[in-house]
DNA sequence: CCCCTTATCTTGACGGCGACAAGATCAGAG
DNA sequence: CTCTGATCTTGTCGCCGTCAAGATAAGGGG
């Protein structure tokens, strides 16, 4: 594993980090990660990353970013075998989100919020944005108003992000234990139960 | 601040750690916290917060404990004034968890899963735990249904607590950036608008 | 073909951190 | 007054992130 390698060069040394960089937060944990143990991982001196990502917080950005358009993929990938249904196309979506919460717990908890990043990056912006652009989407279609042109439809939209959301931080967190001890299938169709209230039409009171 | 006190023994030194502990948290946040400034703000050596917390864990869950019992009072805060109407309730404890996330960002981020407190104390997963049946309370209030005894109440409850907190986390995160820009008090209001749809009978189809 | 510039990686050092062990100080019981 | 146990200090260890200086490779211009 520390084994050194022939060259003195790595060759791609940036994508590398960033695959060993994945398997030491899903080991370890964001608190637990370490920059040089990242390092050692790919057979590399412990000041390499640096020229790469410049610090810690760098490679932490990238990760995030990174996770960020997996993110997006899960939840593409729920809505592929839903049918055109908008309300299914939006529950959809929301099963992928806790989807990839589930499989990616640590990475989940890095891309929302974690200090370990500071201000984040460019890249890390759009990736996050393009996830919820993602979701305004489905409401969009489900509703037939855009969340940027109405602001009952953008309190919906953000309602259906804060309950996917918290329902998966809750998860993640443990601190749902009621919800926690079910098998995730289980987990899925409280969560529906539990979403439907948002599904329904608009109330332009 | 790092004057050297005049006995040798503190007096108080649990409670002094506590106070300094949760001001660090509110300065650094949870990833720059360190036992050793805190010890260091207090006027010990680095080595004394051991004898009373074991660890760093230690410390960190004691302040998520204490930030639970201040997390319930703020919603019960906001329901003094909120006269008895079950619905007004509910939702001035949402306002109240909103208060608390924003007061206290840090120590909102710690209590709800941050990795460097490991397996919860008994004294945290109590605290945590009479804030979530804090909830469910206003919930059976509002239905005439305990969680406890109806899944479908139980998914309402779930789903209220999850609307909440992921408005709280990503309004604390910075990822809600359309919510963001607004002040407070129509921060509020938004998540109102937001809550509403929750706040009807159940649908027990 | 050689040299030189530049990117890449290594080595070594610094201070700060959490944890541990051993010793100093104090308070209170007997 | 002494003994005992709780409380706090001092010193050390290994690990961490960051920085600076040097070694190595790669590629282009002569």
């Amino acid at each position: 594993m520390v084994r050194r390698r022939p060259t003195y060069h790595h060759g791609d040394l940036r994508a590398a980090l960033l695959r060993a960089g994945e398997e030491q937060l899903a080991r370890t944990g964001v608190a637990g990660f370490s920059l040089r143990q990242v390092a050692s991982r790919v057979g590399v001196s412990h000041a390499a990353p640096a020229h790469h990502f410049g610090d810690a917080q760098g490679l932490l950005a990238a990760l995030a970013a990174e996770g960020f358009r997996r993110f997006l993929v899960a939840m593409r990938h729920r809505q592929a075998n839903a049918g055109d249904n908008a309300r299914a196309l939006l529950v959809a979506s929301g099963l992928g989100y806790l989807d990839f919460a589930r499989s990616s717990p640590a990475l989940f908890r890095l891309m929302f919020g974690d200090e370990r990043i500071g201000k984040p990056t460019e890249e890390l912006a759009t990736a996050a944005n393009n996830a919820f652009l993602h979701l305004a989407g489905d409401i969009e279609r489900l509703l037939g108003v855009s969340a940027f042109a109405n602001p009952t439809a953008m309190a919906r939209a953000m309602a259906v992000w804060s309950l996917v959301h918290g329902f998966a931080s809750l998860l993640n967190s443990g601190h749902m234990r009621t919800v926690l001890s079910m098998p995730p299938e289980q987990q899925n169709h409280f969560f529906q139960v539990a979403f439907a209230p948002l599904l329904g039409p608009l109330d332009t009171d």
